[in-house]
DNA sequence: TCTCAAGATACACACGAGTTTACTTTTTAG
DNA sequence: CTAAAAAGTAAACTCGTGTGTATCTTGAGA
C-alpha cells in the first residue's frame, strides 16, 4: 500500500526522467522547444508518478486557480441544482472545478471572495446588492451574470445572459391567452412594497408587459404574494378564487407555487384546467410527479452552461464581455388547455 | 469609482503602515508579539486598504486552502443540495468554501482531485468505487465519508457519519410493523444484479435487517426495483398491487419513488393508507406538496453539517478520525395509518 | 561593569510552479 | 572554413505568504 504523504512535485518528475525541472516544465505547457527523447522520458515519468502540477503554485504565478465561483440566493434550490450539474459536466475536462457561495450581503463579501482567488464568478440571484456586484466587477474579476432581476446600475466588461425568464413568462402568458384565458393572475413568493414596485424582478416585468401588451386586465388583484408559508398561500389562493373578481389563469413563479395552486383550484371545487388554468416554471421534479401534471417552462439548463462556459473562457481569454439571449420552452401537461 | 486590478498584497499593507513586512504576517497570524503601536498601525493600514492575506500563497506555505470538496453521485439531488446549503451557513465564517464535483470512476479522478488542492473531501456517494477513496486516504488526504453504503474494504484515518439512513429505514420498517402492515415491499431504483446481491446500501440493508428482525416474509418479491423511468416503474408497481402476492406497504428510497407509488395505488383502485401504506425517504418538497402528503424520514442537514464540520476540524487538527451516528426522524402524514 | 534574559524587529529562505535570460551545442549560410 | 542563426538546456528570479533564525535594544541582577 503506497502511503505517499506528499503528491509529487515537479522536481520529483525532473529527478525521476533525469533532466531538469525547466524541462518538465516546457513538456507540460508545450511552450518550448524539447528534444523528442527528453520529451518521452518526462511524459513517462508523469504518468509513473500520477503527477499533476499543483494548482496552487500555478495559480501563484497568475494562471488561474481553476475554480469557478457560483454565487445564487438558495444553492439548494434544484433549478440551480441542475445547471450546477450541467457545469460540473463541461467543466471538468478543462480542470475547472466548482465552488458554491451563498449570497450575503455583507460588506465583507466582497473581499471574501477577492481572497479566496477564484478565476471567474457566476452570479444567480435576485437578492445580491448592486453595489457588490460592482465592486467585484472594478476589482477586475471576470463576472457573468444570470439575469433574473436587470440590474440596471450595473456598469464595466460584465457578461450577461438573459435564461429566457422574461420572454418564458410572456410566452405562458401568451399561451394561456390564446387558449381562452382572460383574467390572469401571477402567484409569486415574494413581494416588495406596494404591488407595481418590484419590476426591477424579470418574472414580474415579463407578466406585466405580456399582459399590458395583451391588453388584458392588470391590477392589484393581479398579483398574490408575500407568503412564504404554503398553508398561508393556500388560503390565500382560495380566498382569490372565491372572491368577486375573476380568474381563469394562475401564472407562478415556480413549480412549488404551482402546486399550491393546484390543490386550492381543487380545494375550492373549480375544475384544472377547464375553469382555471395553472402554468408553473422551472419543470422541477414535482411538476410532472402530482395529479394532474403541471405545464411549466422549461430552461435548458445544458444551454445555459454552454453559455455560461463561453463567456466565462471569453472574460479569461480576451477579457471580452458579452449578451446572450436564451428561450425557455413550454411543457404541456395536464393543466392547461389546448390550442 | 477605485478600480484596483490587483488586489493589495501584504508589501502595500507593509509600506502604508511603514513598518516591515514580517510584522505585517505577524500582526495578522497573531502568533509573535508586537508593539500595540505597530500593531494599531497595521490594522488601520489593513482596514484602509481591505486587505486579506491571498489564500493562493497561504495555501502554498502548507496553511490550506480553504477549499473544501464534496463529491456526490448527483450534485443535484434536493437531500445534497440541503447539506451543502447548511453547511455553507456554518462553514462561511471559518473562512472555507464549498467546491463541488460529481463523481466520476475514472482513473484520473484522483489525481484531479489531488491537484486542485483542497483541504479536506467529503463524500456522498454509492457510486464511487472504493478503490478511489483508499487512494485519497493513501494520499494523506482528510476523508469524511457520508455513509449510504458499507465502505466495507476501506482501511486508514477517515471519519465516518452515518446519516441515519439505516436505522432510518428500520424505523420505517417498524411503523409500518406497527400500523398493522405484514407484507412489505421495497421500491428502489437501482438494483444490482439479483435481488439479494446489494447489501452494501444501507438503505436495503436496513429494510432486510428488519424484515428479518421482525420475522415478515423476505423474498424475491419483495423488491421492486431497476427501473429508471418513471413511467415503467409506475406500470411495475400496479403489476405487482394486482399480482397473487399479497403487499400492505411500500417503503421507498426516496420520496420521488413514493410519489409515483401514490399514484399506482390510487390508479389500481386501493385506497392509501387504508388498504396500501407507503413512506418516503428525505421529507424532500414534493412530500408535502402532493395529495395525500406522503409520510417520510428526515434527516436533518443542520446536524449533518455540524458532524461534519467537526468531523474536518479534527481530521485538519489533529489527524484524527471518528465515526458519528446520527438519527432520522419519521415525519407522519398521510401515506401512513396510525398507531 | 559585564552578562544574560527578554522584548522588538527584520532578513532570508521555503512552498511549487512559470518565465526571462543566458549559456552551450548544433545547424545553416556565405 | 568561419560566422551567424537556430535549437536545446538550465540557472535564476518571480508570485505572496509563513517562519526559523539572526540582530539589536533595553533593563535587571551580580
Amino acid at each position: 500500500m503506497t502511503n505517499h504523504t506528499h503528491a509529487p512535485t515537479r522536481s520529483d518528475v525532473a529527478a525521476k526522467a533525469g533532466v531538469s525541472e525547466t524541462i518538465v516544465s516546457y513538456v507540460l505547457n508545450n511552450n518550448r522547444y524539447v528534444s523528442e527523447e527528453k520529451r518521452q522520458r518526462v511524459l513517462a515519468a508523469v504518468a509513473e508518478l500520477h503527477y499533476r502540477p499543483n494548482s496552487i503554485a500555478r495559480a501563484l504565478k497568475g494562471k488561474g486557480s481553476g475554480h469557478i465561483l457560483f454565487i445564487a440566493d438558495h444553492i439548494d434550490n434544484e433549478y440551480f441544482g441542475r445547471l450546477v450539474r450541467q457545469i460540473d459536466k463541461l467543466i471538468y475536462d478543462k480542470g475547472f472545478l466548482i465552488s458554491l457561495l451563498a449570497v450575503r450581503n455583507h460588506p465583507d463579501f466582497v473581499s471574501r471572495i477577492l481572497a479566496s482567488q477564484v478565476d471567474a464568478v457566476v452570479i444567480s440571484s435576485s437578492a445580491l446588492e448592486e453595489k457588490y456586484v460592482q465592486q467585484l466587477i472594478d476589482f477586475g474579476i471576470p463576472v457573468v451574470l444570470l439575469m433574473t432581476r436587470d440590474y440596471a446600475s450595473i456598469t464595466g466588461p460584465v457578461s450577461r445572459i438573459y435564461t429566457g425568464i422574461e420572454s418564458g413568462i410572456m410566452a405562458a402568458v401568451r399561451y394561456m391567452y390564446e387558449t381562452g384565458c382572460r383574467h390572469l393572475v401571477h402567484i409569486d413568493r415574494i413581494s416588495s412594497s406596494g404591488h407595481f414596485s418590484n419590476r426591477r424582478d424579470l418574472r414580474y416585468r415579463g407578466f406585466c408587459n405580456q399582459m399590458e401588451a395583451l391588453q388584458l386586465p392588470l391590477t392589484a388583484s393581479s398579483f398574490i404574494s408575500g407568503y412564504s408559508d404554503n398553508e398561508q398561500l393556500f388560503h390565500a389562493i382560495c380566498a382569490r378564487i372565491q372572491s368577486d373578481e375573476p380568474v381563469d389563469g394562475f401564472v407562478c413563479r415556480n413549480d412549488q407555487l404551482a402546486c399550491v395552486a393546484v390543490s386550492a383550484v381543487q380545494a375550492c371545487g373549480k375544475r384544472c384546467p377547464e375553469d382555471i388554468s395553472i402554468i408553473g416554471f422551472d419543470n422541477s421534479s414535482v411538476s410532472s410527479l402530482i395529479y394532474p401534471p403541471i405545464s411549466t417552462m422549461d430552461q435548458d439548463q445544458g444551454q445555459i452552461a454552454q453559455a455560461v462556459l463561453e463567456l466565462v473562457d471569453m472574460l479569461l481569454k480576451n477579457g471580452e464581455s458579452q449578451e446572450r439571449f436564451l428561450n425557455a420552452k413550454i411543457v404541456l401537461r395536464k393543466t392547461t388547455r389546448s390550442i
